[in-house]
DNA sequence: CGGTGTCTTGAATACCATCAAGTCTTGTGG
DNA sequence: CCACAAGACTTGATGGTATTCAAGACACCG
């Protein structure tokens, strides 16, 4: 079983504009927003060139300042966004999954704080700001989508400092993989009940992303692999023990 | 110097309705929401229960269910939103300060998946959500300036995740004093250049709130006492060599 | 084919937690 | 006002979890 991710490519067919085989998540930003524009009365696009950015893994979404004016939205791929501390390492704040906007601040703020990283090829939307921001106060809806957005990104940020506070290896690991396989399950990017997924991450983003060192990602990793609870192979994650991993996660 | 806090009573000058007296941070949350229900056409107040609710230190403001329909802002004293764990311990997810609110996602959504605890004595006002969310759709202004505090509040909680999972005990706590007095600082509660601020905090509120135990906190801080970094007796902090703080904070 | 990135494993070490005892302060009821 | 209890802080000893350093196996790519 070698399962493969086919490479993104800016003429695929999900790439058409109106994002008519977007994987939606339940809120479905893009197309809300396609709509409330639809409506307004501007000559040209909300977005920026369109809906065909392509980024292939591992390379750099966008740097802080890159984000001045654009409001990034994931339509395909992985990605993450981090925060890059002086002496080299870094801390991953949230991996970014299709449908997921890469910060719900931005939407107000130019400024951006941490930079985002493809974790897989990605392929993303970018919407005008300004513009945004406008539809924004002129479509109630509109602004309660976002509101769900951001109250979402919020409890997994607070979330995430209760793991990194009071959390050991184990259970920040556990957490991660059941978080990722939850949310991924509501994309209906894992169909309900399945406990395989796709997992593009490499070690070193689970290490950023729960403040570890790849090493010790390993370590516990492979004890997890050998007693029995998840299978990890060929980027492709089975959770073999649902219930001991959410004893251990404690959920 | 025997430096003690007046307790707060329901009706001190400052728990007048306006809060003329308030301690008005940059964006004055109150006063914006005050003028902007004044316009609005509502025969009764958008407040519950006036402004004068009081807590004593060490209570408990808010549980979880507490806040249902309530969207609360500090106006004075310290207060402290965490998450608690089933083995009793608990995370600190943010030092409230007068002018912040609770939480910006209570505006759009009733459940809280944290409590807040008042340090000092405090007082509040509560906002009703309904209402309040009506005036945020009708006045941009106001979409504006809590959109402020929204970031701001975002912004904290991405430094946390990062210093919890990147940071050591002793930058963590030396980021801890200087982000407090730096916001202390902007809200004029710390006069500009000062470099003494009441401290109310006890060690087990710094030990939830950076992730570590109250006995390292203690060792830490007494490192930073015998080093001559800050001083710290009588719930009164003074920053002594405020470039060596910095450089162990890495700012 | 070498180079790079990924993962694994082992050994030594550092950092922080835990356990424990004791001081000092603060608050409370007699 | 005093006695007592509870909370807050300090300090030392010990142990565990995770880091650091190091070396090697393996896959992938130009």
């Amino acid at each position: 079983m070698n399962v493969r991710l086919k490479p993104i490519s800016a003429d695929s067919p999900q790439a058409q504009p109106g994002c008519a085989a977007c994987v939606a998540n339940e809120l479905n930003l893009c197309q809300a927003v396609s709509e409330a524009c639809a409506v307004l009365p501007w000559g040209e696009s909300i977005e920026i060139g369109g809906s065909n950015h392509v980024v292939p893994a591992r390379r750099i979404v966008f740097r802080e300042h890159d984000m001045r004016d654009a409001v990034p939205i994931i339509c395909e791929g992985w990605a993450a966004s981090a925060v890059l501390l002086p002496d080299g390492r870094r801390q991953i704040l949230s991996f970014l999954l299709p449908g997921d906007i890469v910060s719900t601040a931005l939407l107000f703020d130019a400024r951006a704080s941490c930079l985002v990283e493809a974790v897989t090829d990605v392929r993303y939307r970018a919407f005008k700001r300004p513009e945004l921001k406008a539809a924004l106060h002129k479509r109630p809806d509109l602004l309660e989508k976002f509101s769900k957005a951001w109250i979402d990104e919020k409890a997994r940020a607070d979330q995430l400092i209760v793991d990194l506070g009071r959390r050991s290896a184990e259970q920040r690991l556990a957490r991660l993989i059941l978080g990722l396989h939850e949310r991924l399950t509501r994309l209906g990017l894992v169909p309900a009940g399945a406990l395989e997924m796709g997992f593009p991450l490499r070690q070193h983003h689970i290490a950023d992303a729960t403040g570890l060192t790849p090493v010790h990602v390993s370590t516990v990793l492979s004890e997890f692999r050998k007693s029995g609870v998840v299978k990890i192979s060929e980027r492709w994650l089975t959770i073999l023990d649902p219930d001991r991993l959410r004893r251990v996660a404690n959920r």
